[in-house]
DNA sequence: ATAAAGCCTATTAACTTACTCGACTTTAAT
DNA sequence: ATTAAAGTCGAGTAAGTTAATAGGCTTTAT
């Protein structure tokens, strides 16, 4: 798997949004100054992320993009995914099991593709936008806890961003 | 991180020699003819892996190539750094390192990167010729034990290359 | 000598990447 | 209704990468 330079905007952008979210929509101009990215390329880029329905936006004066989800239901495999492909290290899970499956002389090696690309999804599946967000937060990938998918979201109440409380 | 149609080339080439291992060389033809891998560009990749000193040669009449350590030696990480480049998703493991420290804002982003990076480089840098060469071999990956790291080799004769014997 | 090998440099077609351009459409504000 | 501010979208493009091929050179067993 690679994260293409194209892919590194691309997930920025969404931080980007991410720490604003629910401020509205944030114009193209402002995402790329805030984030130092090339203005057309990401025009582009959102674009994409438009169509596969992660963000959204708003035409006209006053336009601009947000997030359709909040950022603690946005994870990092999706961005990547959309933008650069599959997980796997070679060809896509499905092929590879294919693979496993059909081409008993190198189905050891596709095995262990399989188990990397299956290591990068169980992190890249399991890490949000919140998570990344604002770097200030608890720590990330350091210490102890992290990991979870969900956290069904015990509020009864609107609060639009259930943040995501990780703490055991 | 991504294996290319190059990187599969060496990684079955690879695996057809440590199949042959202690048969002496194999002409870049029969390994070619073996694997259905095109003869020319097979030819290149087997350069570079010898610059790599990871097989060696036999020039002239009878020549060919074979490896220059034992299948248990080396490492599929090997092979895909010097074919493919990091094993990182994106830059590699210090330039990671150096932004986690340097762009605080995304930080957590690059640390992210980092464990996929770790998490591949465990899986890739446990894994050597010798666990996948023989597909028949004991399942890999699938049920139980696996992820050994050596096998010291218990034949007190010379075996070429203390490295550095880690077995707890 | 000669044939069988690997060595090595160059070339190439096709594709991908990282962009930019500009005309078009939608919408808010006047 | 006009205008200016936005996103939309199709094209184009320079540079780089990928997956090869070609062919002459060198080494070595016989």
């Amino acid at each position: 798997m690679k994260v293409s330079q194209k892919g590194l905007y691309a997930l920025q952008a969404m931080m980007m949004l991410a720490r604003h979210y629910s401020q509205g929509a944030i114009r193209i101009r402002d995402i790329a100054y805030e984030e130092n990215l090339p203005e057309k390329f990401l025009e582009l880029i959102l674009l994409e992320l438009k169509n596969a329905r992660i963000v959204e936006s708003v035409r006209g004066a006053k336009g601009g993009y947000q997030l359709r989800r909040a950022p603690s239901e946005i994870y990092l495999s999706e961005i990547i995914r959309l933008i650069d492909g599959p997980l796997a290290p070679f060809g896509d899970a499905a092929s590879l099991r294919e693979l496993i499956d059909r081409d008993l002389p190198h189905r050891a090696l596709y095995q262990v593709f399989l188990e990397v690309r299956d290591a990068a999804a169980r992190i890249l599946e399991s890490t949000s936008l919140h998570d990344i967000a604002n770097a200030s937060e608890t720590s990330i990938g350091k210490g102890k806890s992290r990991r979870k998918k969900k956290e069904p979201q015990v509020l009864p109440m609107v609060v639009h961003g259930g943040k995501g409380s990780q703490n055991a």
